[in-house]
DNA sequence: TCTATAATTGAATCATCATTAGATTATTTC
DNA sequence: GAAATAATCTAATGATGATTCAATTATAGA
């Protein structure tokens, strides 16, 4: 019982996988390492040849999260389009992406305060590299958060959108979304598009010019 | 170093801020019971005289929260005014009062799912009290979102809104809300009633009748 | 094919908690 | 001012769970 064939073989994406999921069900703290090592049929123990410990690959599900969302809301705010129309197609992607993938939506919600958490007391060595990367992912966070500022600014400085406390706004929409991850269950009565759809028009009437 | 004198005595209450506090900082997981107890100078060992156990002390933080926000509410969704001026106040008090009592808001965000989270098998006696009091606690929350609900209804039913998905908009609502206790800091920019003011104006446009 | 590297495992370590038990000191009640 | 009750404490108890170690087997490269 030691190196499986290859094709019983986990990867790191499989990991993380498994880690976001279980992570969903039960938190941070609830989630043991044992559990998330079970939904990829590893051993605990097996889990520290792919990550250096269990803060690590809790940031590394945030990570690879908030780069997918990064990667597909980008083009959007870049092309040539209304700032409403921007704003519409980036409500769609980023709810109908948390519906899609639920576990890391909620993840992405409820285990931020995790990481912040984890005291900067630096123990070992790990723990430096950590506090870098978590304050990396912070800043990615905003980045992310002021694609859709930027959009908005920009609908106002266009007279397309009334003028709105722009990072107010952002946070309000962000709110709504977020919350998608937690109620959102799959086999509801609404499709993640349907929810997408009432959204976008909820904030882009009330950003409508008087 | 037994029973303290009167003075030096903590209550019920004092405990369940000062739990709400910690679990602010820490989620409940993280929180130890001795953190809480040091929070209020007792020991851990002290808390078990005020609470069964630390489950039924996060239920109890997450009553007393819920409880404070209904009794508000209720007032507002009873009396006879248009339902834009009972949203408008219904954010008000919502709003500020998650600015206000941050901790308890954190919590209801995030420690919902440590309820849900902790096994229905029953080990012990204190267990199945728990079971019927978090599933009460589950209703009560629900009749807090219907507040909001039928205050939207009745807008839509009177004209004064324009005809939406209650049920969506009103979890719309209750995102962007949670969200500010998650966000919130005191000294920041805005005030709670400045941030509660926008919000109003958000939705209520939002709800503009076409 | 031999060798180095990768992926896994079971067992041991070590620390951290929740929770309980029994003793001790204030308060209250009668 | 006794007796009963309330509020605390210190010192176990018992689990659980992250992390490390040394051993073992697969795969890939030369």
């Amino acid at each position: 019982m030691a190196r499986k064939p290859a094709d019983q073989s986990v990867n790191r994406e499989d990991i993380l996988r498994a880690a976001a999921s279980v992570l969903q069900r039960s938190g941070y703290e609830a989630t043991t390492m044992k559990d998330i090592a079970a939904e990829v049929n590893l051993t605990a123990a097996s889990l520290y040849h792919h990550f250096k410990n269990k803060d690590m690959l809790l940031l590394a599900v945030l990570e690879a999260g908030l780069d997918i969302v990064i990667d597909q809301l980008e083009p959007i705010v870049q092309a040539e389009k209304s700032a409403a129309e921007k704003l519409r197609a980036m409500i769609a992607v980023h709810v109908v992406g948390l519906t899609q993938h639920t576990a890391v939506g909620a993840a992405m919600v409820f285990e931020i305060r995790s990481l912040l958490a984890i005291p900067a007391t630096l123990h070992n060595g790990h723990h430096h590299e950590f506090i870098i990367r978590r304050d990396a992912f912070f800043q990615r966070r905003d980045y992310f958060e002021d694609l859709y500022r930027r959009t908005i600014e920009e609908g106002v400085a266009r007279g397309e959108f009334r003028p709105v406390d722009v990072a107010l706004f952002t946070k309000t929409m962000l709110g709504a979304h977020n919350w998608v991850g937690v109620w959102y269950r799959e086999g509801g009565r609404l499709s993640g598009h349907q929810i997408a759809e009432a959204m976008s028009e909820t904030f882009l009437r009330a950003l409508a010019p008087v």
